[in-house]
RNA sequence: GGCCCUAUCGUCUAAUGGCUAGGACAGUUCCCUCUCACGGAACAAAUCGGGGUUCGAAUCCCCGUAGGGUCACCA
């Protein structure tokens, strides 16, 4: 099927929900290991469940996927459940080999009879990249069921002859596939294909150390992408879940991730997952956009969720940008008003204009008058941050910063926090400016 | 319960028998700084327990203990 020098790994998730962060850490895995030997990752679906298969969740992995960015082939198989005479010709061999028979009546399909794998009952050692030699004796597992009728295989089979057919050489799956490696051996050795090599990855944990799932609250990637995580973040984030880089670099872009991967260095246990450490990860690489690039990205996320974009949206970008860890956060702040100063007039509480100004009110107005008229100064064209910094910063030091800076802030945003007066000034414009500081001092 | 896997700061992890057990997130404090955020610095915080091997153990072995996974005509 395939020459041994190419690593073939897969992802193959079964369709019956959205994808997971579980699901998409099984498929980065895959991806990293095969991309870094210079391999082949294969997606294929295992919907031999038929009744909780759907086709929309199918739709929803592809998507999730395409949104990563995560790159994978498509093989000829595809689905399993298009291959119903391909298993029938390899479980049929084994009924005549008398290596399984049909057994008892169908529960589901009554008339039909389940087939049962003639179990030899031996121990069966695997080697796995992760954990070593891993033994089990599979004995207890009796005469198993690997096919509902003779039309119908179940999982094992089916996945034991597509890996065979695609020429998988690596197996890296959660370590909740552990305990079915045996079975699945059993039926490799019975059917006469190479073993490939397993490496069985620790689990992704809640905060309560067990398994994580639904009633933990997001874990379709489809929520992760809702509040405004970018992809190149979340992979990276999950890439750190179990791996390190034997360095001490965490912020990884997917190239880096397949330049670095090895499983020498994949963790034996679960982890944790936790979401403000994502929230870091996702915060780096927001800052590492470009403003131009961050904007985009911004309103591309606003367009998704029908929310529209501020006509200043272009001037508070870098704000946004340095402030908020993910989009989401940023949509947020756009929609409470955080930055309302932007808009045409505002309203001035006086008594917050005194608040952090320690100072009295007279001292106060006069600061205010006199920022005013420093800045009449200022040209139309030269009113930048640094300009206005450069202008207002001697006196305000001169005088007291508090009683200068802080009324100033708020005499043009009229909030309690706000970015730094300077680039407030620069941000509306000097004759705005000019009209908030008179305004402000005249309230005092 | 049987079988299997696992065990280092609150969390993610480093240290492959050898320095004071290192880094990151979170926390606390300080600075940038008038506020919020960014950024910088400092502080605090761990080898599950008991035996053994060894000059020397987080690391190897054994026994406990704890946690997890799995025990379908699901995948």
């Amino acid at each position: 099927m395939n020459n041994n020098n190419t690593v073939v790994t897969r992802f193959p998730p079964s369709p019956t929900g959205f994808l997971h962060i579980g699901g998409v850490r099984t498929a980065l895995f895959n991806y990293l290991f095969a991309a870094h030997h210079g391999g082949t990752m294969f997606l294929r679906f295992e919907d031999t469940d038929k009744e909780r298969s759907k086709k929309e969740f199918e739709d929803d992995i592809y998507e999730g996927l395409r949104w990563l960015g995560l790159p994978y082939q498509t093989p000829n198989i595809v689905r399993q459940s298009e291959r119903a005479e391909v298993y029938k010709k390899y479980f049929t061999q084994l009924v005549e080999k008398g290596l399984a028979y049909e057994a008892e009546e169908s529960e589901n399909n009554p008339g039909t009879h389940v087939v049962r794998f003639k179990n030899p009952n031996k121990v069966i050692t695997f080697s796995d990249l992760i954990r070593g030699e891993v033994t089990f004796d599979t004995t207890e597992l009796g005469d198993f069921v690997i096919a509902r009728s003779m039309n119908e295989p179940l999982y094992h089979l089916a996945v034991v002859i597509d890996d065979f057919e695609m020429g998988v050489t690596h197996v890296i799956r959660g370590e909740d596939h552990i305990s079915n490696t045996p079975r699945q051996i059993v039926l490799i050795e019975a059917l006469g294909f190479p073993r490939p090599v397993y490496a069985h990855m620790p689990l992704i944990l809640a905060p309560d150390k067990t398994k994580l799932s639904k009633r933990h609250g997001a874990v379709s990637v489809n929520e992760y992408r809702a509040l405004g995580y970018l992809p190149e973040a979340l992979i990276n984030y999950l890439a750190l879940l179990g791996w390190n880089p034997g360095t001490e670099q965490e912020l990884f872009t997917l190239n880096e991730l397949v330049g670095a991967f090895s499983f020498d260095n994949v963790q034996k246990s679960g982890a944790v997952f936790d979401i403000v450490k994502l929230n870091w990860i996702n915060a780096q690489h927001i800052k590492r956009l470009s403003n131009a690039e961050y904007e985009m990205r911004l309103r591309e996320f606003l367009e998704e969720h029908k929310e529209k974009a501020p006509e200043y949206l272009i001037d508070i970008a870098p704000e946004l940008q340095a402030r908020a860890q993910t989009l989401g956060e940023a949509a947020e702040l756009l929609r409470t008003g955080e930055f309302a100063f932007m808009e045409a007039s505002i309203t001035v509480d006086p008594l917050l204009l005194l608040q952090g100004a320690k100072a009295e009110t007279g001292v106060v107005k006069t600061n205010l008058q006199k920022v005013g008229e420093l800045l009449q100064q200022v040209s139309d064209k030269d009113f930048t941050a640094e300009k206005v910094k450069d202008t207002i910063f001697p006196y305000a030091t001169e005088v007291g910063r508090a009683a200068v800076l802080w009324p100033m802030r708020v005499a043009l945003s009229g909030k309690e926090k706000s970015p730094d007066p300077f680039v407030l000034a620069s941000l509306i414009g000097k004759q705005k400016t000019l009209l908030r500081i008179e305004k402000a001092a005249e309230m005092l």
